[in-house]
DNA sequence: GATGAATGAGTTTTCATTCAT
DNA sequence: TATGAATGAAAACTCATTCAT
């Protein structure tokens, strides 16, 4: 019920009594699980950490270089429609939380810029740079509905890096 | 001052007392002005719709598509870094709030659109939309601070468009 | 403009600014002219205190005992409606305000004591208060617009009177 | 607590944390229970209304004619002093609050129209009327400490109906 | 494990009042 | 005489958090 709430209004404009509302359990038990109201962010933030690394895994211990970059784009296209809630919650938490933290990218842009300099491209860790901004950029757009078609821009996309 | 505020906490962590004390005057001279503690966010939107119109008008109405292409680019970097907060501001905003209306973008896409036909790229209008997600994905990453080095990207961007 | 307000809304429901406004001046000149919003309250009052002498002088100086009684009964039923909101603000006040003293009304009750006695009612200061007692709630009834047909009321209350 | 204060100082000029500091609770104890101020009074009207209902169904069901008019008559002396305060909101809220419903008395009026019709009296309905303002009269009277011999007056009123 | 009554500090908002112009 | 910007205190209301049960 958090991870809704927190995805649809923001971390601060959604009170506990409203979480425990929308869970149908009483606003006490909210602290007894999780201590603070922080602690139920992070609790949620949590289960968003373990998606992301299983993610990324799949991206930063795959050896071929094609397959990095393809999997790489693919990613955003593939967040099931149901699953938008949680990731707009982590988008919006960028910007919310000061506490977010960006090193969580890292791993995944080491796998880039070590596959685009597998692929001899000049500026291998630019072009890593650029590819995560643009997934950033069209994620955003995604969970925002503002992409009509979709699977029209990933094979756009694709293209570009000669898929 | 709530600009700055809205900026650096976001608007609901923001409290009225707070942006009063900032701008040294009293709390309830906000509420003679701006009737609302939404009232004086659309205030603070209303100088931001604006700045993002005088600055679109630079695109739209340039005639060579290659300038626009160019501009458009250039755009984000040629940010100053004192009006950060602001733009950040009105980054969040997109996220935060449930009104914030994509259709400002409209004419900018068309125009860039536009560009692309007549330089011939196939996919004009796909291209557009890219354009606009990757430096939305660019543009938040450097307010996010998390660009170290700006020419270069900036520099990098324009090549990848044959600049 | 305050009498308007303070009649519909009541005294502490009606703030200084909805009075300003009404009345198309600036707050600031209430203040000047009144020094306290208990200040406009005690200048409408005053206008008040001036209207009702002025219809109790006509009774406490009418020699005939039957006129005073006939001119007593008759007072509520002969206030126009336009002035219906200024009495309704003198009805409202003596509920809310305090200080509302009930003195005025002795001389009132002095000349109808003495008209009942001339007339031989045996209990002439009881006949007298209990004429009062109606006289207000029949008032009250026809100032909450309670009572449907003013004119047949009024001559069945003269009828009990002799009248 | 509240109905306390809002009979002496009037719904308007209570504040809910006088009344939470009469109750002596937390102010946001009584947001909680009443979500609003209005909650608040509401509910305190509602403890009215019950015991309105339940002293007028006496008279309703009373089937004696003069028994009807005898009980109506001796309702506001019957009265505990105790009670006044409750009794002086009800009769306060009549003027200050819009929403306070006439309807209320109409089963009263129905019942005392009926007793007069079946006593032969010309005018029943007027009859009902005019003793609904009386009382209302008398009461208000009462509830103001406006009468000093309660028992002389009601025996006078008593006389007049031939008690 | 779960509830719900209760709290205190804080938030938004209102309002009477002042004052320079 | 009149305005309107400004204020400070208080009002209504919210909310994270505690605690006895």
């Amino acid at each position: 019920a958090a991870l809704v709430l927190f995805a649809e209004e923001g971390f601060h404009a959604t009170s506990t009594s409203k979480v425990a509302k929308r869970a149908r359990v009483s606003e006490g038990l909210i602290f007894r699980h999780y201590k603070n109201k922080d602690g139920l962010l992070e609790a949620v933030m949590g289960v968003g950490e373990a998606k992301i690394k299983s993610l990324y895994a799949d991206i930063v211990l795959e050896t071929d270089p094609r397959e990095v970059i393809r999997k790489t784009i693919e990613m955003p296209f593939d967040i099931d429609e149901s699953e938008y809630e949680f990731w707009k919650l982590q988008f919006k938490l960028k910007w919310e939380i000061k506490t977010y933290n960006a090193e969580k990218m890292e791993p995944m842009r080491m796998a880039l810029e070590n596959a685009f300099k597998k692929l001899n491209y000049k500026d291998y860790s630019l072009e890593a740079d650029l590819m995560l901004h643009i997934l950033d950029g069209v994620a955003s757009a995604m969970l925002k509905n503002l992409v009509k078609n979709k699977s029209e821009l990933k094979s756009f996309l694709l293209s570009k890096y000669n898929f």
